[in-house]
DNA sequence: GAGGTAATAAACATAC
DNA sequence: TGTATGTTTATTACCT
């Protein structure tokens, strides 16, 4: 079992979001035929890189097609335009890749245009490569051109090969039409998510002058582990943007955010466990937002065989609290855990077993017995008690957990939106009060109760802090499962108690992962 | 190193 | 008898 989680973890490594994948598998410099999920392990280039150099080798000679067509009208002498209407110096290749995008090429081009630029690139390409024993459309003994994955033994039989199969033809140009779709496509993502990206730096980039109650109850910044991770590389304090625009290569890498903590954490271990399986602790806890994570990434987790970075517990709790009853008998979860996850859909009997386990080890885990026979539900009181209880209000560890929360880390977006949605919390008149010693010493009571409160606030639609958790359980007849009154006699109103007095962020991933199983789909 | 938590495996019991 | 379900124990790994 060893051996194969270590495989796993490997495969945990994402690899594209929004089908993109796919793509990449096209293009993939070694990652094989399995979608490219395995990426650049071995410091290869990764398929986002080819597909980068790809595009702008296109824009490239694009632009020196339409700058030699400007030129030759502007010089109808040029020696060079007369010698051919799509021939251009290879300097021009160093334009500014913003100038043309592909769209604008296909729109300008007409497709003997297209054709002609195919042409062009292929000689520009076939000449500066074949002395460098390199060309983008090979690799790994394989033709990279789209859907052909044709074995090559050498850069000659390649070219031989390219010549023969990929030759100026209609399929050629059809195929290089798509593959500029695919990449306006991109450029359109990754415009998007550019400025989604600015827009939460720009956010988490506020100054100490700024108004931010997330910061000042647990003095988080003083202590600068939110930030300081990445401080040091960036000099600027902001947290090292993962999913920059000018790094192609993270997405591909990273797939969903949450993954990326997680195949980041696994393949942290990796490197010094290259087997054994995936453990998922705090680190990981902490900063998988269940709910947001899923909501996000729930057609990556899907379709990827990526394992989710969450406890069984947790997922086996999203699953009954999703459900329209909040219960559901045990067949039941285990297709919602092969319905959500493609990973889920193979080696059965061993996550299959965990559920079981995992249903019966926690007291959390109600079975009830109703008309469908026997279902689970969630006991939230048990369910938050459950959880770590290493929360002692101690600066140092606040500060290293919060400083584990990833602010650092890959999933730097995911704690922007934990951080905004502390932000929204405590902007409530209604749950903010001034932070004392004493609610800060309350931090042991229950630093999971605080997200209890806070999955209800917002799974009410309203800062609505007067909720139970024991509401989120539905009033079914307990056959079994008799409760422990020293256990459980924590009272709700102290939960809600140390819910008000602390605008902690100590337990971000409650915060997110107990959001609202609406927000699921 | 201790203690807690989680994943995994497995044995066993029970019901259908 | 086989399968599904449920319980329990043991081992291992990770984390604080």
């Amino acid at each position: 079992m060893m051996v194969e989680s270590a495989s796993e973890t490997i495969r945990t490594t994402p690899s594209n979001q929004n089908g993109v994948s796919s793509l990449s598998s096209q293009s993939d410099g070694g990652g094989g035929r399995e979608g490219g999920s395995n990426g650049d392990v071995n410091g290869e280039i990764s398929p986002v890189d080819l597909l980068h150099l790809q595009q702008q080798q296109a824009l490239q000679a694009a632009r020196q097609f339409l700058l030699q067509q400007a030129s030759g009208l502007n010089s109808p002498g040029s020696n060079e335009v007369k010698q051919s209407p799509v021939q251009v110096p290879v300097s021009m290749a160093m334009m500014s890749p913003q100038m043309i995008t592909p769209q604008q090429m296909q729109q300008i081009l007409s497709p003997p245009q297209l054709q002609a630029l195919l042409q062009q690139q292929q000689a520009l390409m076939l000449h500066h490569e074949e002395h460098t024993g390199s060309h983008p459309l090979y690799g790994h003994g394989e033709c990279k051109w789209p859907g052909c994955e044709a074995l090559c033994e050498d850069m000659g039989q390649f070219i031989k090969h390219l010549n023969n199969e990929h030759a100026l033809d209609d399929r050629s140009t059809a195929q290089c039409r798509v593959q500029m779709q695919v990449v306006q496509q991109l450029e359109i993502q990754l415009a998007k998510e550019s400025e989604r990206l600015q827009a939460m730096m720009t956010h988490l980039h506020m100054r100490p002058s700024e108004p931010k109650p997330f910061n000042q109850p647990l003095n988080l910044a003083s202590s600068g582990s939110l930030l300081k991770r990445d401080s040091d590389a960036y000099p600027e304090g902001l947290p090292h943007p993962p999913t920059s625009a000018a790094t192609p290569i993270t997405p591909l890498r990273q797939g969903p955010s949450v993954i990326s903590s997680s195949s980041l954490h696994a393949h942290s271990h990796s490197h010094t466990h290259p087997v054994g399986p995936i453990r998922r602790r705090n680190s990981d806890k902490y900063c998988t937002p269940i709910a947001s994570e899923l909501a996000q990434n729930c057609e990556f987790y899907k379709n990827a065989d990526v394992r989710p970075p969450f406890t069984y517990a947790s997922l086996i709790r999203h699953a009954i609290l999703e459900s329209p009853d909040r219960q559901l008998t045990l067949n039941e979860i285990y297709n919602w855990f092969t319905r959500k996850f493609a990973y889920f859909r193979r080696n059965t009997a061993t996550w299959k077993n965990a559920v079981r386990h995992n249903l019966s080890l926690h007291k959390c885990f109600v079975r009830v017995e109703n008309v469908k026979g026997a279902v689970w539900t969630v006991d939230e009181v048990e369910y938050q008690k459950r959880r770590p209880p290493k929360m002692t209000g101690s600066p140092t560890l606040v500060k290293n957990m919060i400083s584990g929360l990833g602010f650092g880390s890959l999933n730097a977006s995911y704690q922007a939106a934990l951080a905004e949605s502390s932000l929204s919390l405590l902007n409530s008149p209604s749950l903010v009060t001034p932070p004392s010693a004493a609610s800060l010493n309350m931090l042991h009571v229950g630093h999971d109760d605080v997200s209890s409160t806070v999955e209800q606030v917002n799974s009410n639609g309203s800062c609505s802090p007067t909720l139970s958790p024991q509401q989120y359980s539905h009033p079914v007849h307990v056959k079994e499962e008799p409760t422990e009154v020293e256990e459980d006699s924590r009272p709700v109103s102290l939960l809600a108690g140390v819910t008000h007095s602390l605008p902690l962020p100590s337990d971000e991933r409650d915060l997110e992962e107990d959001l609202p199983t609406e927000e699921l789909e």
